[in-house]
DNA sequence: GGGAATATTCCC
DNA sequence: GGGAATATTCCC
């Protein structure tokens, strides 16, 4: 199969025809026109207008091809009169084709729109009628405007791309969002991380206090509870001679004991004489004494023994801090209760028929003190009043004391008396051999997490502060229990008190609760600790080496034995109490 | 300017050209035949092989154009002999071009490659020699290949779209990995914050415990306080009047406690005799005690005063657990001390010249007793053999008691025993009532919130666990001192003693640092837990409730308000404290 | 009118 | 050889 094409052509663009055979002359010298026009045009614009926009230009302009294409009458569009002869006449001599279809493709592409005449846009639609293209940059005789005109680009891919960029960006911004959010969460993370293990080494600080505290508590009772047991063989003793000698008090204490409970009844009130002056809360009078007030009343109360007139019996309780004697500042507060207790089951059979013959009162209508008054039932009251109401109660009991030989008693209390000092002197002799450095360097470090907490972010609650609690417990009974160092450390002859808090800073550390609301768990620590974060607990190691060791270090470490009692000792313990 | 283009050419693809006039019979019978193959190939191969494509396989089958284009030897290739010829002559038949250049580079679009000749390539490359092209699938003979070369769809744009989508892919997913990374940190935020909540919610408990156990320390200590301070009234009493009655021991031991030290010199150790069985540790020597021995060594202890022999005093000390008279496991202790102590300013002043008239011993080479051995300076010891040791040492200092009047000194031992009676009673006699629903609860969410820890991710600590403390710490004491409940509530009559744990596991539970190690905080709570995990502690409500509340509840109150002592109660008690 | 593939040209 | 812009064709 043989197919030759004999296409003869210009070429519509720039370049000259290159040795092209058998073009004839007419057609070359159009070329050149052509050519000649296209490049004169970029010269005299120098601009690169497409050369479909020069051709165009040309072709509109020249006064020859009217007849097919033409400027309108205002000359801001033009005009295809004969379309069929205009495609296959004169497109070819500029374009590659002949086709409308092409032209026109290409007059879109550069933004050319078609002129729709309303008359005749919908009704006819005529076919073969002229066909007119307008754009703003295309007007005659304005070849400058020309360059504005852009052929567009391909529109699906940029926008494809804006579109993919748009999207990208965002991404990209939901990257970084995320991103910062993440960082976010990590402080956070870390914050709380940091926050969790100073809430373990505190609840582990807690924890070790708590057993020491326990251990405290349990050598204390065991200690009180050995004094009975002293005191329940002394009854015992003194008891048994006596069986006979019965008046039915005795038994009635008995039988109420039995029932286990402990029923205190109304106290009687005394009168007061010598009291400068008093103080009135409740039911407490508190009375200023003065030292020679004392002095009289120590030789009252040293005065021989006088009859009782009460049922009821009153003691004398004199309080003093921290071992010293204060002349000046003695309390003395008497209350009177006719309450005894007995729990052992075998002592009582024994001694059920056993009976207080008279009841003592050390305290006369002229005596100096303090008085406390009791309500019957003693139940809800102050702790100190009811404490003071046990310790009074003291009074109450001594009666058939006289069955008993001299000599036993006396050397019961005083084996009481020595024991109480040794141990009132271990508790203010010395403290422990405590790291307090280390306790202070726990405290500055939760100071740093807590600052991170308050510079970072929300949700960290500035008032879950982290409170140093001393680890030990004796030492904040201690810092609890003695209100004025500097009172105590004046006074104190005997016993090395250490320096201490005052009471009133400790308890805004601790914000006890003041009600007796059993609902520990359930309330949020922040409310717990409401004002706890302003106060800032005085490091405690200052005060701790006021005073060099001394021998009583010797006290300190047993106590600080008694305190960190080893589950060892404490089983033995047990075994012991077990067996007693 | 009048230019006319007159370009003869023809349709080199499928469409016949539309009335164009003047093309020459030839020319038309050629596009005829051009359109005819190109069409019976489309027909043929049933496919969309691009016109190029098809062009070019015409113009190499074809004969006539042998001599400017045609198959190599092989076949697999083609060649261009006369390239000037070839563009200007034949391509412009085929294509709307007469450009070599623009038929290469369709040739390069679809994939054809130059062959290079190694001999001629780099040397002379000569001018209009034959240039020749291959494609894997352009081969003589074989048109069913050519639907396989595929026209290089612009590298730029899809290589670009394909370049984004990577960078979108790898984009999302470094999203999604941040995001799942978010989810991660969320949930061991939520986890942290949960054991944060927890731990609050411990400490909180701890805190509250902590201040019960300080008032409960504290009024402990007052309690013993007021005990000493009332025996030291009594001593002063009895005291006075026998100032001249001296020997010089009593000004000894006074001047030992204003060094304010505790000083416990050597024990002398008695003989055993009826004691059944003995356990030996370090000192201690504990022996099984039948009633009968006990019985005797009642009597004997009930016997007249006997002339005391040593300058160091012993006295018996019956430890009995809660109150209960068990004959049969009864301990009896013995200890000796020389050493008093006197912390009292004044008192010791007008003590200064008491004396000691005798010094009593209650243990006989016969008495069936336990006997402690302290080393001297008794520090670092056994602190329940310390307890012993200090309430043994009460023995020693029942020197000038017979000096007192009777009277006075049987009223205070029964106000001692009375009020040691009343307050053990509280101890047994109620618990508080404590909202122990509350406390189980949050132990459950405790347990939630472990399960969480351990199911999800690594870093949160399994043996962090948290461990329900009991809020009351009289629970707590009780819960450590009984060790056997059945006994203790079996032997028990007088106190309703409450069900409680067992002593051991209780310590399973604070896993109290068995050595008096000072670096409280320092340590990470993993070590402090480690074995508490494993054991559950047992609800205690049930054990709270074991008995109905009676009378014993005001005392079981009046002690609740002990522990729960409030600011202004303490800062009264400071008040009275700092008065006295 | 315009998307899309191919074609042609221009340029590196 | 190939990127890129423009041109042409095809198609919706």
């Amino acid at each position: 199969m043989a197919v030759v094409v004999t296409p003869l052509r210009t070429q519509a663009a720039v370049k000259p025809p290159k040795n092209t055979k058998k073009e004839n002359t007419q057609k070359q010298l159009l070329f050149s026109l052509v050519v000649f026009v296209v490049e004169f045009f970029k010269m005299k614009h120098n601009s690169n207008v497409p050369a479909f926009l020069v051709k165009l230009w040309t072709l509109v302009e020249d006064a020859d091809t009217n007849e097919f294409i033409c400027w309108s009458q205002e000359g801001n569009s033009f005009l295809v009169l004969d379309e069929q002869h205009f495609a296959k006449e004169i497109l070819p001599k500029f374009f590659k084709h002949n086709n409308m279809a092409s032209f026109i493709r290409q007059l879109n592409m550069y933004g050319f729109r078609k002129v729709m005449h309303i008359d005749t846009g919908i009704v006819k639609q005529e076919r073969d009628g002229p066909v007119e293209f307008q754009h703003p940059y295309f007007k005659h005789g304005q070849d400058n405007l020309l360059e504005n005109i852009k052929r567009k680009v391909s529109n699906t891919r940029p926008e494809d791309n804006k579109i993919r960029q748009e999207d990208l960006t965002k991404v990209l911004e939901s990257v970084h969002n995320v991103n910062s959010k993440q960082e976010n969460i990590d402080i956070r993370l870390g914050t709380l991380k940091r926050e969790n293990e100073a809430l373990w080494r505190e609840i582990a600080d807690l924890r070790k206090i708590h057993v020491h505290q326990q251990q405290l508590i349990k050598k204390l009772i065991h200690f009180i509870f050995t004094l009975v047991q002293n005191n329940r063989i002394l009854n015992l003793k003194r008891k048994r001679p006596v069986l006979m000698n019965s008046n039915g008090k005795k038994s009635k204490y008995i039988h109420q004991i039995y029932d286990d409970k402990v029923c205190v009844e109304q106290s009687s009130v005394n009168s007061l004489n010598g009291v400068k002056g008093s103080e009135i809360s409740d039911d407490v009078i508190i009375c200023d004494l003065t030292e020679s007030d004392v002095e009289v009343a120590a030789e009252i109360t040293e005065g021989s023994p006088r009859a009782y007139e009460q049922a009821d019996v009153e003691i004398v309780e004199v309080e003093l801090d921290s071992c010293a004697v204060l002349p000046a500042e003695t309390e003395v507060s008497t209350t009177s209760t006719d309450d005894m207790k007995q729990t052992e089951a075998g002592a009582s059979a024994a001694a059920d028929d056993s009976q207080r013959s008279s009841t003592l009162d050390n305290s006369g209508p002229n005596r100096s003190a303090l008085q406390l008054n009791k309500p019957s039932g003693l139940s809800l009251e102050d702790p100190v009043k009811m404490m003071d109401s046990i310790l009074n109660e003291n009074g109450a009991i001594s009666q058939n004391i006289n069955l008993l030989g001299k000599m036993e008693l006396m050397d019961y209390l005083d084996s009481i008396d020595c024991s109480l000092e040794d141990f009132q002197a271990m508790l203010y002799g010395k403290q422990f051999g405590m790291d307090f450095d280390a306790l202070e360097e726990s405290v500055s470090s939760k100071e740093n997490s807590s600052q991170l907490n308050r510079g970072k972010r929300e949700e960290v609650n500035p008032d879950k502060q982290l409170i140093q609690y001393t680890s030990c417990p004796l030492l904040a009974f201690l810092d609890g229990s003695i209100p004025h160092p500097e009172l105590d450390l004046g006074s104190s002859s005997s016993s090395s008190g250490s320096g201490s808090d005052s009471d009133s800073s400790y308890n805004a550390h601790l914000q006890p609760s003041s009600s007796p609301d059993a609902h520990v768990a359930a309330e949020p620590p922040s409310e717990l600790l409401d004002t706890s974060l302003e106060s800032k607990q005085p490091s405690r190691s200052s005060l701790i080496r006021l005073e060099p060791l001394t021998e009583a270090e010797a006290s300190a470490e047993t106590l600080l034995y008694l305190c960190e009692l080893s589950p060892a000792g404490a089983e033995a313990d047990a075994t012991l109490l077990d067996r007693v």
